[in-house]
DNA sequence: CATGAATGAGAGTTCATTCAT
DNA sequence: TATGAATGAACTCTCATTCAT
């Protein structure tokens, strides 16, 4: 029942195939999907009402089922793709810094990221096997990041204790529960980061 | 909540036994449910269901309500019990151990109550209005009590950083989040609040 | 929400304990709830929305879960009553008519619950696990019954075809299935039936 | 439901072969999903999910509406071709046997076909208007046929009773309510049909 | 004071049906 | 004409909370 943005280009500028126009509004629903999955996980976390979400998105309960049969689908979707920017700026800094420093902003950054997500460290604890690819995403793809990271730093003597890194980002995460997306908050998060990488140093 | 007619004659005039036996019962009961609930909390979590608790307790949900109108009435005064423990375990600390050690052995002291209390962080961090006892009693009773640890270490010249009592304390519990009940969640925890220690030392 | 009936029995004339008020009233809300089962299967069959029966009773959803947590329970509950009615007129014909048309009638009055009973057959055959408490009842109480009367027709020359009485007694159900309560169904179904006693007696 | 613009040119100035195509393809999808809705009916009862029938035709939901707008039509359809085949089987019956023994396969023959329908009864008595045309279906094929199979075996004195032939139907297809594609199914039914069969011959 | 039956809002999930492409 | 994405009504079930006894 929703009105339906109806763009109504022109037919005469349409240049796209009639197939494609289809699959246009799907991956455009897609992404208002995604893009009030997040608004809503800030808000109220990932155990957010799906009806919520839907109606944040304008679509009915049942394209979100049809897009993400399961909630952790639609979680792991949301933060996957923050979570790849959140890899990639580990290239840049690594360019741009000498080890040591690259690793401690790379690990603000992401404390921001994280901070950003409530309900994400939450949903990784939560025990729920469904939150497993998650939880799988963190492994493959921040942890290897901070893996490298910490290597390079501490090959230049800028880190002396040893760390799993899946542990640390876990902490990170930790760290920044219940710090809402207020600038008190994140600040707070921040220095418990900070607290934990002058640790890192210490003999 | 409209008061009932009190039927019962007024304690003076009853005999002491029938009288005590009531307050004896009440007191049992409630602590039958605090027993209960701390129990629950720490299998389920703090959003366990209220019958869950009333049966474990042995009694019905009204009890229970009538006790804690509120769920946090019923979390706080839960957790309280613990938390004077933990306060009260400074004192021997302080006397048996150099300041630095002191310090160290109780934020360990606290981080083994607080992993076992799965869903305090939760709750604390739940930005629900109704935690707000709880966290005041964080502020008033473990606070200063930190803050006299880290002012003793400090000035022996064991901790360099600067840190909001309350604020690191919050730190700590969430670092044991989701850090089940298992020797390996609470080591996890432990290997990270160590560092969190080791920050506060670096200069 | 639903006014309940206040008989407001005048205290002085009230000589039931107090502690049966409750499971009075209770037990009439029970009543209340599988008069209404009937009456609704009877319509709709027994897949009718659960809140349909609930508000026929005039009681919440949750009454009805709580009384009877699966349907196939609610289900055995109402049918469960009229199948004993069903099995204690057998006494009465056996005592009153010669083996033959005790059988006979038996059948046919049998006959008349089933048809009655709009839906009972179907959850039967549903293969719905949860119907198997059902359908053990028949075999238990309804087939045993049947099993003595053939016995008795047979032993008086009446009977000559063998038969497996719970078999026969899911015919003559399924001779009833989708016959309304209308006359017509009714007249429709006992002709059925007839003809399906007939076959007994055929050598 | 409103008639959209024919953008295809008209079919007359379109060479034959498209044409040809178009319409090949139209019946074999058709065709495909009679088979889907037959396979699927037998498997899951007449109330499955449309989805599912046009995912095992290998066609869109869509195609399913455009072709069967009811439910009931798609039923009707899929029973109609079976129930041809059944009226036709008589006459070869008539020609091979004597009247009464000609009755007998014939209604066998019948049982077999209901059985591996499950839900043709349940439809027929569903109450729902929409299977009216396959009740009509019943009543000017089926029944005529039984009809001219039982003056036959009445004439030959191979029966005695009367028996109007929809109800017999009726009643047969009812007895094989819930006997799933077993064997065992199969054989029970049989047996309940012997014996409304031996009814008819009855004195 | 204690009890636990009753209530009913609310969340998850499925599917028939429509309709833009 | 076919497709399948989208819709949303309808259903089941769970629990927090109230309140008569």
């Amino acid at each position: 029942m929703q009105a339906r943005t109806r763009m109504s280009s022109s037919p005469t500028t349409e240049t796209a195939a009639p197939a494609r126009r289809k699959r246009a509004d799907a991956l455009q629903n897609l992404d208002a999907l995604l893009e009030a999955a997040k608004a809503v996980f800030a808000e109220a976390g990932v155990d957010a009402p799906v009806r919520t979400i839907a109606e944040r998105a304008g679509v009915g309960v049942g394209t979100v089922y049809r897009h993400f049969p399961l909630r952790s689908d639609l979680i792991s979707a949301v933060f996957r793709r923050e979570m790849d920017a959140c890899v990639d700026a580990a290239d840049e800094l690594e360019a741009a810094y000498p080890p040591g420093e690259a690793l401690d902003r790379w690990v603000l950054r992401y404390t921001e990221f994280v901070a950003a997500k409530q309900g994400l460290a939450a949903a990784l604890h939560s025990g729920d096997a469904a939150y497993e690819p998650l939880a799988e995403y963190f492994s493959t793809r921040l942890a290897p990041t901070l893996a490298r990271l910490l290597a390079a730093a501490r090959a230049a003597g800028a880190v002396e204790q040893e760390v799993d890194p899946t542990e640390f980002l876990g902490a990170v995460a930790n760290l920044c529960h219940g710090t809402g997306p207020s600038t008190r908050g994140r600040e707070h998060a921040e220095r418990m980061v900070r607290l934990l990488l002058a640790g890192l140093r210490a003999s």
